[in-house]
RNA sequence: GCGGAGGUGCCCGAGCUAGGUCAAAGGGGGCGGACUGAGGCUCCGCUGGCGUAGGCCUGCGUGGGUUCGAGUCCCACCCUCCGCACCA
C-alpha cells in the first residue's frame, strides 16, 4: 500500500470532517420516536473490541449505513445505533498476552494498528484494552461516516444490561429452554479451567473424539479396551498390553479395573467415583484369559510395543481381520491365530486387515497408520456384517442382535454399542483426537467431563419449529443464505450457555457461571430502543427489577405495582414501554455471513422464544468479508489493513465505495490500492465538474431528452438495487456509468455545434447526488453544496424516476449511433491507408416493414424456428433476405424491438442529424448518408438492414 | 464425512433462476496515442487468433447430451473455497 495519501484524498478527508461536524451539529443521526412517521430500526453486530478496527469491519457497518441513510431518504424515521461486546475470554487471554510480551502481537499493534507505544503497555489490563478499542472503533466509524446514534451505546459489562441478560434468562428457564447436562470439554489441569481456542498454544481447536469402552474380564479385574469400533468385538482374538507401561487397578462402577497408569490419570477426569488402586505387575496377566463380553471367548492376553497409553486406556483389543496394525503384530510374534472376519466388503474377499498388509508389507508406525484409516474408512462406507455373524456371538444375546448380519457398519455399531452398554460390559469415554494440545500455560490438555453444565436447548422441538415459523417470515438479503439457516436451525442441539470465567453477566440462579458471549447477545436489539432513557432519567441497574423488564418488553403486570416496586416513576416506565413498542419489531439485522451459524440463528431462536410473533425480527442482511489485494485479511500474513489508516489514505468515500461497491452483498470484497485509487478518481472528476457545469444553452433537443431519459431509467434500477442492498450495481451505475453518460452528452450537443444545456446538467446531477448519497455521503453533500444548495442530504427525498422522461425512441436513436460507430470502427480496424470519409445506406421500409412482421410474432409467442420456417419459402433471394433478418432479430434485445415496434424511428434522419457526432467518434473527416436505392447507383455491392447499415469507406486516394 | 458456495478472457468480476441481446457488462492491469516543462494527473483507442470491409475460427473447469441455436438447460466427472458448537 502507498503510504501517501493522494492530495485528492485528503481533500476528501477535510470534506468529511466538515460534514461530518455538520451532521453532529445538526443531530441529523439522532432518533426519537415519532408516531407521524413511519419508523425503520435497524442494527449491525456489535463490535467485540480486542483489536482496532480494520478493512473488514467497514463492510457490514457500512452496509448498514447505506441502509439507514438510503431509508432515511425514503421518509422513514432511522434508529441505527451500536454499542460494545465486552463478554467473553478472548480480551481477557489477550490482554495477558500483552502483559506476557508476546512478541507477535506486540509486533502487529506497533507496526499494523499503530498503536503509541505508551498505550501498548497499559492494554495488559483487559478493561483498558476493551475501553481503548471500544473508543479506537467509535472513532473510526465516526470518520467512516457512519449514521449512528450515539446516544444509545452502551458495553455488555454495564450492570442495566446485566439485568436485562438476567431477564432474559430467567424468561428462558420458564419456558424449559435452559437444561443441565454434562459436556466433555478440552480442560487444562494446572489452570482447573475449560479450554477453547483461543486458550491453546497455536490457537488450536481442541477436537473431542469418542471412544466405546469393551469390558473383557479376567479374574484379576476387568480389562476394558479402548476402541473406534465396537462391532469388530466379535472378530477379537487377544488383548494386547503394552509390556513397557505401567498398569494400575481402578475401581469405578463398584468395579475393578487394569488400565495403564497413564490412562488413569487422565480418565479421573471424565470418571468422578473413579479410585486408584495399586500397581499390577502385568506379567501376571499374561497368564490369563479374557472373557470376550459378546462372544464368551476367552482371549489370550499378549504384548504388544504399539499400545499407546495416552490414547484411551492402554488396553487394546486385537481384532487383525479387520485392524493392520493387530494382523501386522500377530504375524510379526509368530502368534498361532487366525484372524476372525466379520466386515465383508463387497469386492473384497481377503479381510482388508490382513490385505493390506500383506500387500504392501508396511515398514513401520507411520504406514501402518495410514492403512488403519484406509481400512477403517472403506469398512466404514462400504462394509456390512457378515451373515453368519449371530454364530460368533454368545448364544444368550443372540435375539437382541437378530438386525447384526448384513447391517452396514454404521448400524452394527450403533446395536453393538447400545447392547454393550445396557449390559454394563462397556461404556464411553472421550479423548482428545488431535493430541497433543497444549494450554498456554504450556501443559497438555485433557478432557473433562463438566457436570452441571448449563444449556440452550435448541435441540427442543417446540422451539425449533418457533425458529422455524420465524424465519419462514423473515426476509433474508441474499436470499440464498436462506438455505444455510433452514440446515443451522435443524443442527442445532443443546449449546453450553454459560462458562466459568470471562466477562458478562453471572447466571441468575448459579452464580459461579458466566453467561458465555454469544448467549448473551443474542435480543440486545431490544436494549437499544430505552437505554438512553434509563440513563437520561438517573434510573439506577438495581431497579430494572425482571418485573420492569417484563413490562417494558411484554406488556405484562400492572404499572402502579411494577413502579411502587422498582421505585421507578410511572411515568418513566410508560416511556420505555412506548419507546420499545415504538422501534420494536426489529427491521434489518446486519452481520458477517460467518455468523450465520451461530450468532444469527441464536438470534432467531431467542426473539422466536422471548417475543410475541408481531415482535419478531423482519429481515437480516449477511455481507461477504474484505479482501485485501486479493488475499483473506490475516495476523500471520500480516496484510491487516488497520480502518483509519485506509480512510487517511483514501478518504472516507472512496473506502465505503470501494468495499461495498466492490462486491454484492453475499460475496467477498476486494479491496485493492488500484480499485481505491480509480475510485478516487471518479470522484474527483464529480467534485471539479460540479464547480464548473458548462452551460449557455436552452436548447432541449435529443441529447436532453436521451440524458434525461438515462436518468430516469438508472433511477428505477438503482432504486430497486438499493431496497435489495445490491451495491455493486449501484456503485457502478453511479460512479462510471453516469459519467459516461455525461461526457457522451456533452459529445452530443457539441457534434450539433451547441453548448450544453446547463439546467438539463444541473438537474441530472442533483438527482445523480442523492443518489450517491448513501454510499458516499461526504462527497454527494459537497457537491450538493457546489451546485448551490444549503439543505442536509440526510433531509432529502430520494428522488423518484419520472416515466414521461424515459424516451424509448431517443435511447434507440443513441445506441443505434453507437452500433455504427462500432461498425465503422471494426471496418477500420482492418482497413489500411488514410480513410476519410464513410457512406451510410440505410435499409429500405420494405425491410424494416418484414422486420417489424417477424418482431410481432415473436412477440404474438411464436418460436423462432417456426418463424423461420415460414419466412423462408418463395424464392431464393427472399429466403436469403428472411434468414438474415431473422438471425438480425435473434440477436435484439426484447427492448430494441418493443421499441421498433412502438416508434417511428427514422434512421437516415438519426444518422444525418448526428453525421458530426460519428465522424467526430471513428476520427474520420466527413458521413454521408444515403437511401438504399444510392447503392446501385454507387455501384456499391452491399445490403442493409434495418438497423444495420451498408457502410462504406472512403480512403484519402480514392475519394471520388 | 455432512452441509453450503463456486470454477468465465492477463487479473478481479457480472451474466448464468425465464437458452438466441455473448467474443461475453464493468473495473483493474497492459499496450499505443493525445495533452503537458514533466507526469505514477486527465482524455482517446486497442487488449483470444486470423483477416486490406463490419467477417471467419477458437472459446466461458472436463467429458457427454438436449436444441435450428448453450457460458446459460440435463447427466457424469475433476478441482477450489467456507461452516461443522461451547468460540468471538
Amino acid at each position: 500500500m502507498n503510504e501517501e495519501p493522494s492530495s485528492f484524498a485528503s481533500t476528501l478527508g477535510d470534506i468529511a470532517r466538515k460534514w461530518q461536524s455538520e451532521w453532529k451539529k445538526a443531530g441529523v443521526h439522532e432518533a426519537e420516536p415519532d408516531p407521524s412517521k413511519q419508523k425503520f430500526f435497524l442494527t449491525a453486530a456489535f463490535p467485540y473490541p480486542n483489536s482496532p478496527p480494520h478493512l473488514g469491519h467497514a463492510r457490514t457497518y457500512g452496509t448498514a449505513d447505506v441502509y439507514a441513510r438510503y431509508k432515511r431518504m425514503r421518509g422513514y424515521n432511522v434508529l441505527f445505533p451500536l454499542g460494545f461486546h465486552f463478554t467473553g475470554t478472548p480480551i481477557v487471554t489477550m490482554a495477558d498476552d500483552v502483559a506476557r510480551g508476546d512478541k507477535e502481537l506486540l509486533d502487529i499493534f506497533k507496526s499494523i494498528y499503530e498503536i503509541p507505544p505508551e498505550k501498548i503497555s497499559m492494554l495488559a489490563d483487559p478493561l483498558f484494552m476493551a475501553n481503548y478499542f471500544k473508543d479506537e472503533i467509535k472513532s473510526a466509524l465516526t470518520e467512516l461516516g457512519i449514521s449512528i446514534d450515539w446516544r444509545r451505546e452502551f458495553t455488555t459489562i454495564d450492570p442495566e444490561f446485566s439485568s436485562f441478560i438476567t431477564w432474559q434468562f430467567r424468561k428462558l428457564s420458564e419456558m424449559g429452554f435452559v437444561v443441565k447436562d454434562t459436556h466433555p470439554v478440552g480442560w487444562c489441569p494446572v489452570h482447573n479451567l475449560p479450554v477453547g481456542m483461543h486458550d491453546t498454544k497455536g490457537d488450536v481447536e481442541p477436537e473431542i473424539g469418542e471412544f466405546t469402552l469393551i469390558y473383557f474380564e479376567t479374574p484379576m479385574g476387568i480389562l476394558p479396551a479402548a476402541t473406534l469400533r465396537p462391532e469388530t468385538v466379535f472378530g477379537a482374538v487377544c488383548i494386547w498390553l503394552n509390556p513397557s507401561e505401567k498398569y494400575v487397578t481402578v475401581e469405578f462402577e463398584g468395579r475393578r479395573f487394569i488400565v495403564a497408569e497413564k490412562a488413569a490419570q487422565r480418565l479421573q477426569f471424565q470418571i468422578d467415583d473413579m479410585k486408584l488402586g495399586e500397581k499390577v505387575d502385568h506379567s501376571k496377566l499374561l497368564e490369563l484369559k479374557a472373557r470376550n463380553p459378546l462372544t464368551g471367548n476367552l482371549l489370550p492376553i499378549v504384548q504388544a510395543e504399539f499400545v499407546n497409553p495416552s490414547t484411551g486406556t492402554g488396553v487394546v483389543m486385537s481384532v487383525p481381520a479387520h485392524a493392520p496394525f493387530d494382523y501386522f503384530y500377530v504375524k510379526k510374534k509368530g502368534l498361532k491365530i487366525n484372524p476372525i472376519p466379520v466386515i465383508d466388503v463387497p469386492g473384497e474377499k481377503v479381510p482388508l486387515g490382513v490385505k493390506m498388509v500383506e500387500q504392501s508389507s508396511p515398514k513401520g508406525k507411520d504406514e501402518l497408520e495410514k492403512l488403519t484409516e484406509e481400512v477403517y474408512r472403506t469398512e466404514y462406507h462400504k462394509g456390512t456384517m457378515i451373515s453368519s455373524i449371530l454364530e460368533l456371538a454368545s448364544p444368550e444375546l443372540r435375539d437382541e442382535l437378530s438386525d447384526l448380519p448384513d447391517s452396514p457398519v454404521k448400524e452394527a455399531r450403533e446395536i453393538v454399542t447400545k447392547l454393550l452398554l445396557s449390559k454394563g460390559a462397556g461404556r464411553k469415554i472421550f479423548e482428545m483426537m488431535n493430541r497433543p494440545v497444549y494450554c498456554r500455560c504450556g501443559n497438555e490438555t485433557v478432557v473433562k467431563l463438566l457436570k452441571d453444565q448449563w444449556f440452550l436447548d435448541y435441540g427442543n422441538e417446540q422451539w425449533k419449529s418457533l425458529a422455524r415459523t420465524l424465519l419462514e417470515n423473515m426476509r433474508i438479503l441474499p436470499e440464498e443464505v436462506r438455505k444455510d439457516f433452514q440446515y443451522t436451525i435443524e443442527w442445532l442441539e443443546k449449546r453450553a450457555c454459560a462458562r466459568t470465567r470471562g466477562l458478562g453477566t453471572p447466571l441468575p440462579w448459579d452464580k459461579r457461571w458466566i453467561i458465555e458471549s454469544l448467549s448473551d447477545s443474542t435480543i440486545y436489539m431490544a436494549f437499544y430502543t430505552v437505554i438512553k432513557t434509563i440513563r437520561s432519567n438517573g434510573i439506577r441497574a438495581t431497579q430494572l427489577l425482571p418485573e420492569v423488564w417484563d413490562y417494558v418488553m411484554l406488556g405484562k403486570g400492572d404499572l402502579s405495582q411494577v413502579s411502587s416496586l422498582s421505585g421507578i416513576p410511572q411515568d418513566l416506565i410508560s416511556t420505555m414501554r412506548n419507546e420499545f413498542l415504538y422501534w420494536y419489531p426489529l427491521d434489518s439485522r446486519h452481520s458477517g455471513k460467518d455468523l450465520i451459524p451461530n450468532h444469527l440463528s441464536f438470534f432467531i431462536f431467542n426473539h422466536a422464544a422471548i417475543f410475541p410473533r408481531d415482535l419478531w425480527p423482519k429481515q437480516i442482511a449477511v455481507n461477504g468479508f474484505v479482501l485485501y489485494e486479493g488475499k483473506k485479511m490475516s495476523k500471520s500474513l500480516r496484510n491487516i489493513v488497520a480502518l483509519r489508516k485506509a480512510i487517511r489514505l483514501y478518504g472516507p468515500d472512496a473506502v465505503r465505495l470501494t468495499i461495498l461497491g466492490g462486491a454484492e452483498i453475499g460475496t467477498d470484497s476486494n479491496f485493492t490500492d488500484s480499485d481505491a485509487r480509480s475510485i478516487t478518481d471518479q470522484l474527483r472528476w464529480l467534485y471539479e465538474f460540479s464547480k464548473s457545469i458548462p452551460s449557455g444553452s436552452n436548447e432541449v433537443g435529443i441529447p436532453e431528452r436521451w440524458l434525461m431519459s438515462k436518468l430516469n431509467r438508472s433511477n428505477v434500477d438503482i432504486t430497486s438495487a438499493m431496497d435489495q442492498l445490491r451495491l455493486r450495481e449501484v456503485m457502478n451505475t453511479l460512479v462510471y456509468r453516469f459519467r459516461y453518460y455525461v461526457e457522451d452528452y456533452i459529445d452530443l450537443t457539441k457534434s450539433l455545434n451547441r453548448e450544453p444545456n446547463g439546467r438539463v446538467l444541473r438537474e441530472f446531477l442533483e438527482v445523480w447526488t442523492k443518489m450517491l448519497f448513501p454510499l458516499a455521503p461526504h462527497i454527494a453533500q459537497e457537491v450538493w453544496l457546489n451546485i448551490g444548495h444549503t439543505t442536509l442530504l440526510d433531509n432529502e427525498k430520494w428522488p423518484g424516476g419520472n416515466e414521461i422522461h424515459v424516451d424509448s425512441t431517443v435511447e434507440l436513436s443513441v445506441d443505434y449511433l453507437h452500433a455504427v460507430i462500432d461498425d465503422i470502427k471494426s471496418i477500420l480496424n482492418v482497413l489500411g491507408g488514410s480513410p476519410e470519409e464513410a457512406l451510410i445506406y440505410v435499409a429500405d421500409e420494405e425491410k424494416m416493414n418484414i422486420m417489424r412482421k417477424m418482431i410481432t410474432e415473436i412477440k404474438g409467442g411464436k418460436p423462432l424456428n417456426q418463424l423461420l420456417r415460414e419466412f423462408k419459402p418463395r424464392d431464393k433471394e427472399s429466403a436469403t433476405l428472411a434468414k438474415k433478418l431473422f438471425d438480425h432479430v435473434s440477436q435484439m434485445s426484447p427492448e430494441t424491438r418493443d421499441m421498433l415496434l412502438s416508434t417511428e424511428f427514422d434512421e437516415f434522419s438519426v444518422i444525418s442529424t448526428f453525421a458530426n457526432y460519428v465522424a467526430m467518434k471513428t476520427g474520420l473527416k466527413s458521413i454521408k448518408v444515403y437511401n438504399s436505392s444510392d447503392l446501385q447507383t454507387h455501384g456499391v455491392k452491399k445490403d442493409p438492414l434495418p438497423l444495420k447499415p451498408a457502410i462504406v469507406i472512403v480512403s484519402g486516394e480514392r475519394k471520388r
